[in-house]
DNA sequence: TTATATTGGTTGGTTGACCAATCAACAAAA
DNA sequence: TTTTGTTGATTGGTCAACCAACCAATATAA
């Protein structure tokens, strides 16, 4: 069984049961036993890949940001108006993968965390930053700078608005509302003035 | 010291501890240890009043949305027509109360503790769909019942949006911004068609 | 080819720290 | 004296981190 080159497999299997344990245990009471059990490997791996509880849960959120980043970067690619462009961010954000439970559950405990520990709340900054720019610049043919702002600030906010809502939804979490009222408030936003 | 009539007391005083302690310790290395010290009260004071760490959180919890609606109300006594109405919603979500960092941060906490403790889910499902009524009712005078649904969620959405996004704000959480984006989606709802 | 060393990967038990909850004892007010 | 409020030590349990030993594969030497 022991073949060389298991480094990065069993990060990326820690990783991913670290995200389905989140879901089903929650943060708080989360241990490293159950994200092994959760993997089907050894309490100790924990240590030996990562050194620490807290580098586990800082890779997670990295994996988290990277899946998201690469969703929407693929999407703009393949865009070619501002117009289409806006909507790919739209695409990306609501997008099946975004949607599910387990990775809604694990973004809103990076939120948390971001609150007492500096890594991650630098890396949420990084996040939050990068889309308010792709924003900016999508809104750029609106007249003033102050407006694509303005512009830029609420799609993300209704973004992030539309998404925190369907954290606990009654309704089960399909992204074509959502999309909806996205596309609604772009337009509104692009016809103004 | 010991005077009778202390229970009511008491319990104010561990929670807005709680409050302060979910915030500079985060929640998940919270200890009742911490509430008690934050309150100068002893530790096991904790368990008379609330029986469990537990309730103590559901206690803490139940306080932010009294005190939330508390102030949303208030504020509607005092409006008039719709738009007014719309306003004081906004103002009663960014008021300096609600975007004290102790309370953000207890907020978000109470977010991620309703993915998996049902009693936390169901108050904040109350709140969620209480705001969107009030928000529906207000938007009543838009030509169809579909337009008054979804100019309300995505004011909710909004709301929470601008919310979560001042939770790690480089800038420091002052609400006129916030609310001059708000009052600016709110009249584009209403001018639509 | 066979024996041996080395490396990468893995396990599960142990340890030391910490915490929620309990409780026995005490102090002040009624 | 009784009731109400309060304390701080204790207990039982849990967890992160550590570690000693093991296993399988490859590289090297005889």
């Amino acid at each position: 069984m022991p073949k060389t080159g298991m480094a990065p497999v069993r990060r990326r299997a820690f990783v991913e049961a670290a995200i389905r344990s989140i879901h089903d245990r929650g943060f708080v009471d989360l241990t490293t036993g159950d994200v092994a059990r959760e993997a089907g490997l050894s309490q100790g791996l924990v240590h030996h890949y990562f050194g620490s509880k807290g580098a586990l849960i800082i890779a997670t959120m990295r994996h988290l940001l990277i899946e998201f980043g690469a969703g929407i970067r693929e999407r703009l690619r393949e865009a070619k108006t501002p117009r289409e462009r806006l909507s790919a961010i739209m695409d990306g954000s609501f997008c099946d993968e975004q949607l599910q439970p387990e990775v809604i559950s694990a973004w809103l405990t990076f939120y948390v965390q971001a609150l007492t520990e500096p890594e991650v709340r630098r890396l949420l900054l990084i996040y939050q930053r990068r889309l308010i720019s792709n924003l900016r610049h999508e809104y750029r043919q609106l007249p003033t700078r102050e407006t694509a702002e303005i512009a830029a600030e609420s799609t993300a906010a209704m973004i992030d608005g539309l998404w925190l809502r369907r954290v606990l939804g009654d309704t089960e979490p399909h992204g074509e509302s959502a999309m909806a009222i996205m596309e609604a408030h772009i337009d509104s936003q692009l016809e103004a003035r």
